[in-house]
DNA sequence: GTATAGCACGAACACCTGTTCGTAGTCAAG
DNA sequence: CTTGACTACGAACAGGTGTTCGTGCTATAC
């Protein structure tokens, strides 16, 4: 990919289809943004646009008439920046994929270096009092049905390795390698494991073969 | 002018363009609005379109792709709901309950009259760019395990009669009195509603069969 | 020089899209 | 019954619109 700098024709084209949409409410076509910016030729447009998309700054649904859209990276530019209550906002650090078979990568600098987009923002009134600890994680693939969490779903969840009675926690079976999402429940010498789908059966695990890796403590699924 | 008074047509048209907005970030075309409108003509979309500009519900722009825009008037039909702090957080009305075997019941005057205590607030970043006429519902009991939902989530959707192709919608079967969450695709003579868990089969219904209730932004699990 | 990558141009194509036209059904008023 | 307003339909047209293609310019690297 190209460097992340735009030319004076990109910087035109990107502050014009902003005011044209402030004015209509609607995107502007390839050619009115060409007679704006003095462009005689659509294919010079659609090259820039292109150039633009992969820069991250509009995004284009293709073969559709006015199939533009400025990205939220594009409308920063323009001055419309967000600001940040810590009170009332929380915003956690999308660390990663779970994905089963694999433990969850969370190293400590993640909390430290996360960028913008990979970001979470949470109302403070639906989390926990504390905030401290939280990272949130994607998951990737369908392994966690019997969970009733789906692909592409959000987990957030509370760096922990203990467990109290009854937590939601994310576990690594060392016996099998996955990685799931149960309640957990200490029983006299076994871990009972139960899953949120109450029409499923819970499996049982020595403790010691068993690694907690957070407690979940809220799971978002966007449609 | 006219009477104020909306055809049930006219109620769905405009349902569909402000849905589509809130998607696209662009207005749909005429055809468009007849598809997700079933209706077949392009002129009676233009027809109805030009009633509801008369009325005062949308402004058209001539011969121009897409010169569609809804007015105040028009978005004050879908409700308004309370926004927070620069936009940063959005509350949303915790409206009722949704239980298997009643539709949903939502009365207008529920983005009126929410206590404080019954509501939701997410990040404005966590939704799509409008939040118009969103409210959310606490699930009752384990009726919709088959849509990754469990008892207790809380579902927020946006008010709207129509959906559009694999959109996730509440839905009321008016043969068994059921309501379900699933995944909308129109089929040639029926709808196929599609479980979100993938390892589980579609149902068909007729159309007339089928009333959508809304269709579903979010779900937040607390834990 | 020569090669390569980035940028720009105009033209043409195929499909999209708003508009218009003629027609027809329904319903209430005369 | 006849009239007229309202709603609705399918077809066709003219122009809009995204895309692609061949071409050429400039600057940098070899």
């Amino acid at each position: 990919m190209a460097k992340a700098e735009l030319s004076k024709r990109q910087k035109n084209i990107l502050t014009y289809i902003d005011s044209y949409m402030d004015d209509s409410g609607r995107p502007p076509t390839i050619r009115e943004i060409g007679k704006a910016t003095d462009i005689s030729s659509t294919s010079v447009v659609n090259y820039n646009l292109n150039k633009l998309r992969e820069k991250g700054y509009v995004m284009r649904d293709a073969e559709v008439s006015r199939g533009l859209r400025l990205t939220e990276k594009a409308q920063k530019l323009f001055g419309s920046v967000r600001v940040t209550l810590e009170e009332t906002l929380v915003r956690l650090p999308l660390a990663g994929n779970i994905v089963a078979g694999e433990p969850i990568e969370v190293g400590n600098d993640a909390f430290a270096t996360y960028d913008e987009d990979d970001a979470v923002e949470i109302a403070a009134s639906m989390l926990p009092p504390r905030h401290d600890n939280l990272y949130a994680l994607r998951v990737s693939g369908d392994s966690m049905i019997d969970a009733m969490v789906n692909d592409g779903d959000i987990v957030i969840l509370r760096k922990q390795e203990t467990a109290n009675e009854g937590d939601m926690v994310a576990a690594w079976l060392m016996d099998d390698g996955t990685t799931t999402l149960k309640h957990f429940h200490a029983e006299k010498d076994r871990v009972r494991l139960q899953p949120a789908n109450r029409t499923m059966d819970p499996i049982y695990v020595e403790p010691d073969a068993l690694q907690i890796q957070g407690k979940v403590v809220m799971v978002i699924r966007q449609t």
